[in-house]
DNA sequence: TGTACATCAGTGAACGCGCGTTCACTGATGTAC
DNA sequence: TGTACATCAGTGAACGCGCGTTCACTGATGTAC
């Protein structure tokens, strides 16, 4: 085919984007490279050109799915008024439609736990991001002194909140959860 | 075979036990039926005759898991002087050790996220479960009014910092991670 | 400008293997006589 | 007490299917002449 130069990135790009929203959704073991593929318009026999390993589209999927999160989180604290930043971003995170679309929302409470039984690689690249989100949430944070562990705590609260009121039944108890966290991070 | 009275229940609950660590350690998608009979010294065949499918199993693992982390947590409170419950929480939940040993640990960090993409009936057993560490933190939480509330967030806080302490890579940020949600604690 | 060719992104069959689930069967046991 | 039998927990082969990965091949393209 050799399209033009940038074909072949455009493509990886475009695998990325998706795969790491299929994963978010249905969790790493939950969703094959074949399936992946196709979701855009691909077959799983090309795969192998794009990546070394479902691992490394794993790698790839999760730093950008995090990317756009920190984004996201990023844009929300420079939208409310001056002083605001901790609670609009605790407020962005912890909100239903984030519950109920996990597929385009905090890698690291979709896939936290997939990640922690993966190799090396892919838990560095996740860590790089928290460290981004970290700093974010320090920026953010409104604290004197002791901003770090404030903020690595405020994101503790935040990816537990969203676990948790994903993994429950009542729409009761999941709203409770998210309104008893955004309170405690006030 | 034609065993005591007893036999089938005693198989029943060792499946159940050494599933419920099996799950924990490699993920709802990670271990198949047979490898969790083979654990036991059985072969996968017999699986049927016990569970109605391998979600039944994964509800009853997660069930006894968090029964387990409950009554690790209530003993961790009543063995602290009297005004340090909240905190002898905190630093049980929050130890090097459950982080290294996912598959004696809290089920809502390691599995909370494949409950969350399964059906209703293994969400409500975690929910049943959870009520039940709602109700322990509240009880040691220490707060006057507002104790519901907090105690959610508590747990929040515990279980995101589990979460990500298991993610990342280096061994200084999974510690500052555990450090900085037992500091926010307090 | 027109044609032959080298490139290489993507195809699809195949590898060995494990998945969840079903089912006809086995054989050690407690019970009935 | 001794023997025949009904029970049923557990066995293991088989179902159709999907897994991650490999590889010989295709065919549309940009380039060289």
């Amino acid at each position: 085919m050799r399209y033009s130069q940038t074909h072949k990135e455009e493509t990886h790009a475009r695998i990325v984007a998706s795969a790491s929203e299929r994963l978010r959704e249905s969790g790493v073991n939950g969703i094959g490279v074949a399936d992946l593929m196709r979701a855009v318009g691909l077959t799983h026999g090309g795969f192998y050109a794009h990546f070394d390993s479902k691992e490394a589209l794993v790698t790839e999927s999760v730093s950008t799915a995090l990317g756009q999160t920190i984004a996201r989180l990023r844009a929300a604290a420079e939208a409310a008024p001056r002083g605001q930043g901790r609670k609009a971003i605790a407020e962005s995170y912890l909100s239903a439609a984030h519950r109920d679309h996990a597929e385009k929302g905090c890698a690291i409470a979709a896939l936290g736990a997939d990640v922690a039984r993966m190799g090396p690689s892919v838990k560095a690249a996740l860590e790089a991001r928290l460290e981004e989100m970290i700093a974010v949430a320090e920026e953010y944070g409104g604290a004197r002194g002791e901003a770090r562990p404030k903020a690595i705590a405020m994101l503790a609260t935040m990816v537990g909140a969203m676990v948790m009121a994903r993994a429950v039944k009542s729409k009761g108890l999941s709203e409770e959860i998210l309104e008893s966290a955004r309170q405690a991070l006030v």
